[in-house]
DNA sequence: TATTGTTATACTCTATAACTATA
DNA sequence: TATAGTTATAGAGTATAACAATA
């Protein structure tokens, strides 16, 4: 049978796509490498029944017991009435309480109940060892150069 | 990662929010300052009417002459469905024509147009430009290490 | 049978305007 | 009037299944 042999599909490495001009160029970069930290993440998430705008959220509710909404979406850089279905999201599976705040009837203060709290733990640590499983053989400085600069950039007003 | 144009805006600041969790959390870094950078892109990018996936495609395709429209997804890492009318969309502008491959007639050759040429100089000037202002008072080495660590990122199996 | 490009579809994230209830 | 949270909606990016034409 001279079948020729089903050449093993490209993945990935054998693109001789060039991207010359892509090279320099940060957001190209940023993008896929984003990617495969989010898919990552995904994974990770996904048997706490979390994505990554949950977990985010979770987290920063259960570091920050009384945080209003509006903080929230600030700190989660997203608009209010996007937080609204992540909040209403975590409410319904009781990982998380809306308080009425008794000095401003408009807001609700966000804390995370027990069974937020727990679940945050282990999720943390769950994402914490997966992350060092995908930076594994990165050496230390570089990540650390990385993350400085990225929180340089988070930093820039965005000209517009 | 959904990402219609985002606008530009000032981030930080206020919040006395800690982030002490997620401080040392990659992708949460990675999420903002990829936020800033592709704000800062679709400002940039306005002028010429293209959002960074046309621009990455138009990019590729011009360094590229004759690439496949699965080889332009593989590269771009995306699905080729959603290729299709990223595709559409430049050959509609006439920025790039689909020749059909006269040795495997299932397949399009993807080549950019004069006009396509035109438009992916100025804008790759205008991006080029804009990035480099963004990076402005970072040090050389260190987006130097991070470029370098986010190619070694891309390359890990974050999925399929 | 497998692959290229395509259609259809569904889900997620995002952005804006307008509403309500408070302040 | 201004703000906190909400609703409704629209746009953009993404992922999967299934199809026709071709290999």
């Amino acid at each position: 049978m001279a079948k020729p042999a089903p050449k093993a599909k490209p993945q990935s490495d054998v693109t001789h796509v060039s991207d010359a001009t892509l090279r320099r160029f940060l957001g190209y970069h940023m993008k896929r490498a984003f990617n495969v930290i989010q898919a990552d993440l995904a994974q990770t998430l996904k048997p706490f029944d979390l994505r990554m705008l949950t977990y985010t959220a979770l987290v920063l509710i259960v570091d920050n017991p009384g945080l209003r909404q509006s903080q929230l979406a600030d700190a989660m850089d997203i608009e209010r009435p996007n937080l609204v279905v992540i909040i209403d999201e975590l409410e319904r599976r009781e990982l998380i309480t809306r308080d009425r705040v008794p000095t401003d009837r408009r807001a609700y203060a966000l804390h995370a109940t027990l069974t937020g709290r727990q679940l945050c733990d282990k999720a943390v640590a769950a994402v914490t060892a997966h992350e060092n499983q995908l930076l594994e053989g990165l050496e230390e400085d570089m990540i650390a150069e990385m993350i400085a600069a990225m929180k340089q950039i988070e930093k820039r007003p965005g000209r517009g």
